[in-house]
DNA sequence: GATACAATAGACGGATCGTTCTGTTTATCT
DNA sequence: AGATAAACAGAACGATCCGTCTATTGTATC
């Protein structure tokens, strides 16, 4: 199951689909850097386009283990780690081999959106707005869905932005944007004092 | 100049690079929806890519026009004009043959930012931020450049947001945060008070 | 050590890509 | 009207695409 061929075609794969996208490069492209043989790709992905699926099902993965791990390195408090995940995306912008996220390349470049490949990167969006949703609730936050489809919404402006001008930047501003809609929210008086959130439960 | 042949060209290609993506369709696609020949294509255009370039270009000359005049007749105030935008955003959003911003989809196809169409569709970008600023000079709000900045990645959130789940719900929490950040921005006592802005001038 | 079996490498095939080339038609100006 | 030049349609071109096929390698079992 664990081939190391395999994993090395999903480990060059996904840098190329990165830095060049999903149409631009071809499957021999792939194979030559990846050093292996075309049928092997054939046999463990059935076509291109399950190569992109797997591609992405383990970016994704991948992306929000190492999300969550960051936020909860950074902070036990739901409130603290929501804004963290805005300094995950300043740093990821920040390193120089950032070249856009991934998946919002695939919805673009995929844009039957029954197609596989749009399938699986729609997933990824539905899981990143399930953390949204589930630190918001964690928060004790009033209107839970509304504000983490908002969330949900800064950070893919701030990625798409940051797509073109290549800075930190957008991540910063969509961070201080949160920090806004944290603080309405908290005031609201639905929501138990910030002091007991603290404590983290529910 | 104006050739028929060559408008029937870009409106084809415009309608397919928008739905269909800009790798995917072909020029042989476009040339048989359009009804025209080959070389027609390649004298008017030089290349795919300069056909690319020539559509993104007027598809932004036209859309920030359209918005232009949408938001002027909605109001003469630069506070209700930058609000004016989202619900465009709204309108835009509500179409059903609305498939995504095309000035996303191609910087996320054309990875090279060197390449002609990277630099016409950042272009676009470039245009909506210097609209969203003047309108944020002319309302008198501090920091216009900052502002401007937030406002445009919420506008690009708002798009990309609305391509994958296909309503205007991103652009009305999209003006929702707008609201948020204006009333901030407009009550930090470095602004004139909101009576005086609407006579508009500056 | 021989055999069965799976994985490999690399040539091959049909299709489509963007581009160029070859005639023919259309329009303009003397 | 006749000549010249631009615009036209469509075939032809080489390159590349994804996917398949065949022959060869390595490995495990008896």
């Amino acid at each position: 199951m664990a081939s190391p061929k395999r994993e090395k075609l999903l480990e060059v794969a996904r840098r190329l689909f990165e830095t060049e996208g999903f149409h631009t490069t071809g499957i021999d492209r792939v194979l030559a850097e990846a050093g292996v043989a075309k049928m092997t790709l054939y046999n463990n992905f059935g076509s291109k386009d399950g190569l992109i699926v797997a591609v992405l099902e383990q970016s994704s993965h991948d992306m929000i283990a190492r999300l969550e791990q960051t936020i909860n390195d950074a902070s036990s408090d739901p409130y603290e780690q929501i804004l963290g995940v805005f300094d995950a995306f300043a740093m990821w912008f920040s390193d120089p081999e950032f070249c856009g996220c991934m998946f919002q390349a695939a919805v673009a470049e995929f844009q039957d959106p029954n197609s596989k490949p749009a399938i699986a990167a729609r997933g990824h969006q539905i899981r990143v707005a399930a953390m949204f949703e589930n630190l918001c609730t964690k928060a004790e936050l009033p209107d839970p869905q509304t504000l983490s489809r908002m969330l949900g919404m800064l950070a893919s402006g701030a990625s798409c932005t940051a797509r073109q001008i290549q800075t930190r930047e957008p991540a910063d501003h969509a961070r201080q944007i949160a920090e806004i809609l944290l603080e309405r929210a908290g005031s609201t008086g639905f929501t138990a004092p910030r002091a007991t959130i603290m404590n983290g439960s529910i």
